[in-house]
This record gives structure tokens, sequence and C-alpha cells, in this order.
DNA sequence: TCAAAAGTGTTGACATTACACCCATGT
DNA sequence: ACATGGGTGTAATGTCAACACTTTTGA
């Protein structure tokens, strides 16, 4: 009355733990839309060569043995776009039994992953990069950026995953200054402007927008002394996560 | 160059998953203290009968196989406090590789729990009780409340997986009408503010948070048409989670 | 009669909203 | 000359913070 669920190797020669695993929803900010890293999953027929399947995932892996959960998180998104250092945070973890279970995806597991539990749990996480500093097909021709509402067709539960990512994004842009992490280190007003009615969906006049950016003390104007505040060079700004963390209003708006 | 990881029996005759579990962090208010349901662990020496444990754990359980990451949750905390259809929610997934790897607890797991993994990824869940319908004892003689700041000695990384949970509590508090799920379906204006000056640590002026939330629409007075309100037997109030939904404010007051 | 808890109102400071015009530049 | 995008100010409204006294009852 014991099932085995074993440990297997992969291409690397690191063992995988065979019913866990970690995906990344990476997030990126351009031409004023949200965007989500995605990669093409193509399964072909060996003999007819007809296309089985055809769609795109996130980036994931199984985590090694071994290996601290979030440390498989950074390694997965390391691979997949070679940058270290960036937002990554943990935002739910996935774990319905029937998540796999669709046709599709045990084709494709049985052919490329045979190993690979029934149940496994994904912890998801979401990652939120500066999308210029990601070279396009380094090496992975196969990835693509998507806007968040025009997602192609996706493999697994991974609509739903990143649906629960974009929540879980909306949800803290909302509360926390965590949206410079999509923007250039130096951005302007209306960049940033542009970030917020995009990812939050609203529409913001802009005067406002400003006078209240402008009164917080953790946006630094990046002074030009060349220019002379000449439209069509707007100035630039950083985001200062010290003077954030200083100045932080203690103000009690609790939301009863 | 494979490792087994078995599937075992329990107790109960149910299979488990021995490398994935859920943790219940059961939140509580009384005497206006916040407390955690914690449950006792004790392990003794069967010749000598010396003391080799004795501590305290939250309520845990391996997933079952074929049982649902949500399902397992709500089965523990069934099992433990009896109570279905309460506040019960996801906050984090701990998965570090040595969170079990201290002697004392895998003393404990190699003693009752031989064949459990060595890398066990717990999901953390909260839960939000009012504390006043759980039968003290029903069954579980070595279940207690403790205040969270006045924790005794916690077996494997509980300890961590409890402050992580305090935070998620109280981000949310502040964010979001949660707090009613700690109290009474009727409670006063009084009891609400010891929750939220307990909760979060704060001291609120009495006449400002009356203000605030009896402007609320969500807030409910239970007229009593007996009372002329009179001191020393407050007015009584109820949450209506459906006029919330319909009134919330659509502010743009968010934090950049 | 005293201590303890419930109840109430005003003011100043600050933040949010709504809204319209000018300027410099590139085409 | 015109379209584009950057930049600015004011007035009305709403919310938050600070603050003191009265009432009733149970001990």
């Amino acid at each position: 009355m014991q099932r085995k669920c074993k440990i297997y190797i992969i291409k690397n020669m690191e063992k995988y733990i065979n019913n866990i695993s970690v995906d990344c929803v990476i997030f990126g900010f351009n031409s004023n839309t949200l965007k989500v890293l995605l990669t093409e999953r193509i399964l072909k027929d060996k003999k007819t060569g007809e296309i089985l399947i055809s769609d795109y995932t996130l980036q994931g892996h199984h985590v090694l043995v071994g290996e601290n959960l979030d440390d498989a998180a950074h390694r997965v998104l390391k691979e997949k776009t070679g940058l270290d250092n960036i937002y990554l945070e943990q935002y739910y973890t996935f774990g319905d039994r029937s998540r796999l279970s669709n046709p599709k995806d045990q084709l494709w597991i049985r052919t490329n992953f045979p190993e690979t539990s029934n149940h496994v749990v994904s912890v998801g996480y979401l990652s939120l990069v500066n999308s210029a500093l990601i070279k396009p097909d380094r090496g992975h021709k196969f990835t693509k950026w998507f806007p968040v509402d025009e997602l192609p067709s996706l493999g697994f539960d991974h609509y739903q995953i990143i649906q629960k990512a974009l929540d879980a994004l909306r949800y803290k842009l909302w509360r926390e200054p965590i949206g410079f992490e999509l923007l250039p280190e130096k951005f302007t007003l209306t960049q940033l402007q542009n970030l917020y009615e995009a990812v939050l969906g609203i529409k913001l006049d802009r005067r406002n927008f400003r006078k209240k950016v402008l009164q917080m003390k953790h946006i630094i104007l990046i002074s030009d002394p060349q220019k002379n505040t000449s439209p069509r060079s707007p100035q630039k700004y950083i985001f200062s996560r010290e003077v954030y963390e200083k100045t932080k209003k203690s103000r009690l708006d609790f939301n009863i």
C-alpha cells in the first residue's frame, strides 16, 4: 500500500523533486502596456511531424533536491532572463490535484518528464523587471512578451496562475511603491503615470498626479542643469527606497 | 541514482504525501489580546520515561494523496477546532531545506513519522475565529490559546511561520475589513477599537474612531428599542460584507 | 460617592478633486 | 501654423487629528 514517487535526474544531471515546482510570472512594462514573459511549448509527433501541442507556458521548474524554494525561483529567473537581484516575491501556491490533468498537459508531461507526479504543487513567484534589461532571445528564441490582456493559449493552469499574479500585483501597487521596479532607474512623471494607469486600469488627472508625486520625498528629481525645464526633454526622477522607509507617513488611515 | 520518497499510511488509513504539508495559524481574540491556538508536543523516552521533548506546535498535517491543498487546510482546521465555514486564507509557503533539521524535530519525526521526507514544503494558512465558538478541550486536551507576544517554546520553524502570519494579518487588517472575523457576530464599537489597538499595536482616539466607523454603511447598528443609549450596556453592531462590497469607495488613494 | 465605560462636537491642517491655460519644440 | 507633450495654480470638498465634558451605573 505504498506508492513510489521518485526523484529523477534532468538533463543537467541534477536531481529534482517530482511533485514540487516553482513558476515565475515575469512582468514587464513597455509601450505603456503591462506584459508577461512566456515561453513557447511545442510538441511534434516524432513520426508524422504533426504538431500536437503549440502554446505558451510560464517559466517554471521543479525544485531540486536540497534546494530552498526561494533559491529555485531565483534559479529559474536567472536561467530565463539572465537577471539577478531583481524584484521577486512569492505570492501564492497552487495545489489542486487536477491542475495538470488536461490531456494536452498529460501528453507533454508523459513525453518529456515521465517521472512527474500526478499531483504537483507549484509555488508561484512574481517578478518585476525593467524589460529593457532583458536581451531578447538570449538563447531563448521561444521566449516572448505578451500584453496581459492579449495572452496566447496557455498550458497547464498557467492562465489562473497569471491572473492571480495580476491580482497580487495590482493589490500591492495600490498600496506600496513597487511600480519603479518596472521602469528604468531614471524615469519621467509621465512614464510613472502611464504605468499606474495601465496596470491599475484607471485614469488620472495629470496635474493632480504630479502634485501628489512631487510632494513625496522619496521621488527625487535628477536635476539636469543643462535643461531649462524645456518640454520634449522632460525632467527625470529616481525612486529612493531608503528615503521612503524613513519618511513613510504613520497616518492611521486603516480601512475598517 | 534515484531516491525513493514514498507515500505512507497514517492512523486513519489514509495515504499522505510525505513532503508536502499544511500548517494552520489559528488566531483568536479575547481579553483584548490576540492569541494563537497551539498544540502541545511531548515525547518521552519509552524506557526511562524521561521527557525528551516538551513544547508546542501549530496545527498541521501532510496533504493526503489526491487531496487539494485548500481541502487539506480545511480538514486540519475542522479536526482541531470543529469549525467549518470560517475565515481561512493561504498566506505563505515555507520551503527552506533546513526547516526541519533541528535535532529535536528530527527526533520527533523519526520517532513518530519516520517516513517523512527530509525536505518538507509547508503551505501556511491563517484562520481567524471567534474564539468563543471553540469549545475548549473538545478531545484536544493539549490545545491551548497563547497571546502572540507570549509564545511558548515552539517546534519546527513554527515561530517563523507564526511571525509571518502575524505580518500578513496586520498588513491586511490595515487595509481591509477583516477584524470582524475575530469578534462575535454582534459587537460593540469598544470591542472593535480594542481589536484594532491590540492587533496593530496602536492607540486610537475614541471619538475619532467612532466618527470614522459610524459613517461606514457596512457597520450596522442593531437597534435595541429597549435601551435608551445607556452606558454600561452599549449599542451592538454587525458587519455586512454585502454592503461593504457595494459601497466600497473608489477613491484613488493609491500609495506611490 | 466614586470609578469605569459610553456617548457626543468643533476646529485647524492637510489631501483630494475638478478644472484651463501657456510654452517650447518638431514637423 | 499646428499638433504634441511638458509644465503650472486655485477653489471646493472631504478627511484626519487633536482635544473635554456629561451621563449612567455598579461597586
